[in-house]
DNA sequence: TGATGAACTAATCGCCCGATGAGTTATATA
DNA sequence: TATATAACTCATCGGGCGATTAGTTCATCA
């Protein structure tokens, strides 16, 4: 069962010391590696996961095939499998929300009613804008639609983060159907300007959309 | 609309002979018509196309696949292709607005500026709660994040519709902008009440909505 | 230094997908 | 009635998918 050596043979062309030094001998420029473990320090989970990130963001959950990500992070398929189990298993490490944003949010919430919309708008622009939290928003907003876990993760955010941050601001009836109503503009402005790529909304600045869209969040927060 | 598929009774019950090597070729109870032209009058293309959107409704363009719309539609797989041909294309003409949609929205648009944002809420969840306008909607946004060709419809209906309705009403600086930033908030209200099923906003009634969300919209069609 | 295990690739499996083509039966036309 | 055409199913194909297995190379540590 062993001895499948005959196929082996492709790779090594010249048999001799295929050394630690191989570098010569191994994996065309910019190629792939030929097998075996690689020499010297290993960051390639991570760049599996960033991988994993970039692409559910850009093509969300269905559209993503586990050989577009590992090629995105150059490396095997099975590598993927190696370290994150199922499909399913890295979408939700994927999906994984910086540890910044609640506090950024949960920042903007403070200081008062006053001006609190304009304050919410500029918060959520900079997680959209920060490359290090956009991968997984995207990745949450669009694959909301078509995946379980993605809208559930949505809903969590939506609450856990949205409503628990406003609770002291926004007060009086109905508070928490409010607080989805701050939330649901909030989810409205990322489909349209990042995901959908409205004009001119897309290519407005970040001030002028706090501008007109703060009074909005504000009128509910008053409501 | 209602008695689509009249398939299972009628035909199977009946036994119709169909010569040949007949024996089990009576299919199961239930099951699917041997071959041929069924008699009678059809309504089979519509059913297809209804049942698409059922399906690109509950599930998105990815994860609906041909035989699971033959299914639903109580036909075999071949007679979607034979009807419209690709995926792709059953797709465009499962995405189609009902007429219907745009005098709606122009109607809420017109009557002033005065509480036009309550109008157009109103106007927007009667179209969203309508049976025959909601799977196209449902269809349309779901699929957004994810085909390109729903994302250009979306695009196309926040600006053809929704900014053509609101152009009387949003006027002075950036008003295109602002209009944008109406249908934001309206496509927010879908993604969260009908998509991610956001509680309690998803349960709450449509007079509750339009009481505080109208207000929201109002604040950008004043500026 | 030798053994254990982690990192890595190659090959392949079974499944479901969209699409096609051939064959069967009803209706429409003349 | 003869012929054409539309409605309908069945069988099948090539391909991409997620997942698994076997085997190779490197790092670590007793």
């Amino acid at each position: 069962m062993g001895a499948m050596n005959g196929i082996g043979g492709v790779r090594e062309a010249g048999g001799t010391g295929r050394g630690r030094t191989g570098a010569k001998a191994v994996a065309v420029a910019g190629g792939k590696h030929a097998g075996g473990r690689r020499p010297g320090e290993t960051r390639t989970r991570e760049a599996i996961l960033d991988a994993a990130r970039a692409c559910f963001a850009e093509r969300g959950f269905d559209a993503t095939s586990l050989r577009r990500i590992a090629e995105a992070a150059g490396v095997d398929q099975s590598l993927v499998h190696h370290f994150y189990g199922t499909k399913e298993s890295l979408f939700l490490q994927a999906l994984e929300v910086p540890l910044k944003m609640p506090e950024v949010i949960a920042a903007a919430a403070e200081g008062g009613r006053e001006e609190v919309g304009e304050r919410m708008v500029r918060a959520h622009l900079t997680l959209w804008d920060d490359l290090s939290t956009r991968p997984a928003l995207m990745t949450m907003v669009r694959s909301a639609s078509v995946h379980r876990v993605a809208a559930a993760r949505l809903r969590e955010t939506a609450t856990t983060i949205l409503a628990d941050a406003l609770s002291k601001v926004v007060t009086g009836d109905d508070a928490v159907l409010r607080s989805n109503l701050v939330a649901t503009q909030l989810v409205g402005l990322a489909m349209m300007r990042y995901i959908a790529v409205l004009e001119p909304l897309a290519s407005a600045d970040t001030d002028t959309v706090v501008r007109y869209y703060g009074p909005a969040l504000q009128a509910i927060v008053e409501g």
